[in-house]
DNA sequence: GAGCAGGGCTGATCGATATCAGCTATGCGG
DNA sequence: CCGCATAGCTGATATCGATCAGCCCTGCTC
């Protein structure tokens, strides 16, 4: 296999023939570093083009007129970027990095052209949209019906889980250049309350984040607590031969 | 255009040739009734086929192990009812029909069968798929950073819009076969906090939700308050030619 | 070295929404 | 007709998390 991320993260849901991985590789050959806080994408853009996210952090929001911001997602390694945004008129959200990122681009034309000519190209696109719409559902899920620390604790769960799919994470722990301000971003919370709740977990011995790292105590008792269940990230194996 | 509120749908995304349209036809011909209260789908379950809402109302919802429920989202006829639980290979969710419902069924191997005949059949699903997406991102927003009036009344405003999209409302109301409680688990509030914001917004003379029917009493001021803006739903025309 | 900004941290208070308890009206099965 | 379930409705109280105010520490710039 390629190195390459979006082939890699594809294949694991379309086994991809050689002349499909030649396909993929027509389309996504600019590479361009975008710096942190300097958003890629921007709510009610016209947008052109998507990107595949080849190193470093970023996060898609939206704004409301009071100033709030929800965050919807963070982005990591492997994931799009503004693929909802490519494939609508008009993006409905912002994508800013929260690193500085490195990214490949991907172009509404190529993207479009290349489903034509590999049916099976647009199958596993729909795919990898449907687990990051069920990722999306799950926060839903957190925000509307969980209190603050167990949203806190399954939202620092599912972040290792997918960091450890692409080999930055296991069930120690992981990197984090996330602060808490976007955490409360994210989690629907103020950055006071997210300060105290990671102190209770971290006074509960079930995990730490700490001087831009996340360290899993006891990894068992923390899904418990989270009532995590990731069958929704589950990626058993390919569904097309 | 024919009788099939799926190709109707589709349409709005991808311009279907009439080929495509027959490979459609194959798709979805076996109809069937479910009844209110009775699941199609459940949570964790690997499912076999698909179906469009042909009449009536169902949500889909995830269930947490202390029993709260939050329903992700309403589906109104011409919507897929259990899309991603098909693409993926376990449900992450359940469907419960609301009232009665008609639906056509759509199974994986001819869903999937369909998308290497016609590519663009998966570009246009991919793009209903982007939608709903959207729309899931909205509610998360919502939940997340408005507080409960603002939430029901943009809340009831998408669904009006929704609505009226497939002739079933306009700006005057429709007719709501929904519960207190369903809106409440829908809106992750209590169903007695949602009585009294329904009140309130009622004695504002915004919107009366009452025996069944919503009435929007002054759009304009109610769409203000919501801050609502239906960009994140709106289908300007055919994507690909 | 002074000044300043960003991030993390904490106590006090306030407010939005949940929870508890109980009421009314309607419809339905026996 | 009675009994029961469901939906809507309301008052009283409890609680979670927001807001306000301010502290400390680090790194950066002048």
């Amino acid at each position: 296999m390629r190195n390459n991320a979006l082939a890699r993260k594809l294949g694991k849901f379309v086994a991809l023939s050689e002349n499909e991985l030649s396909v993929l590789d027509t389309l996504n050959k600019r590479r361009r570093t975008f710096f942190a806080g300097r958003d890629l994408v921007e709510q009610g853009q016209t947008e052109q083009s998507a990107y595949v996210l080849a190193s470093g952090w970023a996060c898609s929001y939206k704004l409301l007129e009071d100033g709030q911001r929800q965050i919807i997602d963070f982005q990591i390694p492997g994931d799009f970027l503004g693929l909802r945004s490519l494939l609508m008129h008009v993006s409905d959200h912002s994508v800013e990095p929260i690193t500085d990122i490195e990214v490949t681009e991907v172009l509404r034309n190529d993207l479009l052209g290349a489903f034509t000519k590999t049916p099976r190209l647009a199958t596993a696109i729909l795919l990898t949209a449907s687990r990051d719409e069920a990722m999306v559902v799950e926060h839903l899920v957190g925000i509307g019906r969980r209190d603050a620390a167990e949203r806190t604790a399954s939202f620092l769960l599912e972040l290792g889980a997918r960091l450890t799919l692409v080999g930055l994470g296991s069930k120690a722990g992981f990197e984090c250049p996330l602060t808490q301000y976007l955490m409360a971003d994210a989690l629907g919370l103020s950055a006071v309350h997210v300060n105290r709740v990671l102190r209770e977990l971290r006074e509960d011995g079930l995990v730490t984040f700490r001087d831009g790292f996340v360290s899993f105590d006891n990894y068992e008792r923390l899904t418990e607590f989270a009532e995590f269940d990731l069958t929704y990230m589950d990626q058993i194996g390919p569904l097309l031969q």
